[in-house]
DNA sequence: GTTCGCGCTTGACCTAGGTCAAAGATATCC
DNA sequence: GGATATCTTTGACCTAGGTCAAGCGCGAAC
């Protein structure tokens, strides 16, 4: 059951998503301890495959730290990612069997797990955590429907800036400061991986950022620790109408 | 409540897909009782708009005859469909107030509709209903997510057979007799439709029509009549590995 | 320190698909 | 039956982004 990959629990789990967000807002002290005892903690390389598509997937979960991302690959090798994974982000679908996708860490990453079959049950005996799963479920197709607008009708240029709000949104350590002017985060994915995220090269991406740096869009120091001078300025540029991408 | 675009219910309920397939399954006979009295029907006329993004939406259903869309727009103009709703397919968020896309009937379209409050009582209270819209909605993510390969990463060629072949597999006439060989379908989409689909300009979509059909992987009797002579083929072109788009 | 390797940038060039424009097909309405 | 409108096809041309190729940091290994 436990793998090697398994990792001993955290000094305390309020570093555990599932409680905060991804499941258990909403439970009981007792479901809570019922959920303790079927959790573990697994522990992946930047790079290495979680799950293939096609495979059994036996435990369902959330990212605890580090980011995995959902890909599908033809034949030839053309990729696309179809999802991305931030931290608290669930992955894992109770009730199937597998995915149809690779699930990849793309850095460093740590997952919080349940065994999906204790864990089902326990979906069967407390309506509100199935509820709660609904609710994250259609979080994730407005995200991935917002997303086919991305993929379908933007330019590069906006698809980066499309790409950079989201990661900027969900950096924890904005969320407080509210989403207005001054911005400063790292930006956890390669060249590579934007370009797969959003169905470009990774020529083309490197160019649009130099673009957007030159423009004064964004200021980079490193390759990977940008400043948003003007939060606004840049949603523009991702020609975001309305709210599009906040129920992200 | 019942707005004049209401119309009798039909016949039999048999026509009815939430009955099949949608919710009802499992339902017992006096659940179906129930569902029956919160159950109206409502009719669009193709091109009508049935809920426009950011709108209260007090119903779910599904649809019963025609196809509706589900279609983002940016201030431009620029537009992408993100769902494509065939008869038998549901619509509407239980648990969430509106819809962050437009619903649009693409052909004249006829809907099933339960009003959302007594829908999601009955919710509450039969979990296998629950159970039920969590399959379809983590199916639609799974559509979702094919369908961002297909507009991030196919060709233009790649994107009609993909389509072509999503269209022929829903075709109800056609899903007995299982997909191999010969297919005879309509079309039930305008060419800008499609191209709203796939992230393409209409002329492109003309362009590879006629190319599909110079190359003989289609025959078109006028515009919307198609013959697949041989479907392998047409999955072959739509570049699809393995089983992609079986789940639709 | 030097070397290796990987991620990134930049340039030169090319092509798939977009844009603009004209005209053929059907269907609908008097 | 002709007029009008909508949908579609096709052509000529253009450009955003892909492809190929060279080289630049910069950290890790020795």
């Amino acid at each position: 059951m436990l793998k090697d990959d398994t990792i001993a629990v955290p000094q305390k789990c309020d570093d555990c998503p599932i409680r905060h967000r991804a499941v258990c807002a909403r439970c009981e002290p007792e479901e809570l301890a019922q959920l303790e005892q079927i959790k573990y903690y697994r522990k992946f390389e930047a790079g290495q495959t979680v799950i293939w598509a096609g495979d059994r997937m036996d435990f369902v979960g959330s990212v605890v730290t580090g980011i995995a991302s959902l890909t599908q690959t033809m034949e030839d090798g053309r990729t696309q990612m179809v999802g991305l994974l931030l931290p608290s982000d669930f992955v894992g679908r109770p009730g199937r069997d597998g995915t149809v996708y690779d699930v990849v860490a793309t850095t460093d990453l740590v997952m919080c797990c349940f065994r999906k079959k204790p864990f089902e049950n326990m979906m069967e005996a407390t309506p509100h955590v199935a509820h709660r799963l609904l609710e994250m479920t259609l979080d994730e197709l407005d995200a991935a429907r917002e997303w086919m607008l991305v993929l379908g009708r933007k330019t590069a240029r906006e698809k980066i800036a499309s790409l950079l709000s989201i990661v900027a949104r969900r950096d924890a350590t904005l969320r407080k400061t509210g989403m207005v002017g001054r911005l400063v985060f790292d930006l956890p994915l390669t060249r590579e991986a934007m370009a797969d995220y959003l169905g470009l090269t990774l020529e083309t991406v490197s160019r649009q950022i130099s673009a957007l740096k030159r423009d004064g869009v964004i200021e980079l120091e490193g390759k990977r620790h940008v400043t948003v001078p003007d939060f606004a300025r840049l949603m523009e540029e991702a020609g975001d109408d309305s709210d599009g991408g906040m129920l992200v």
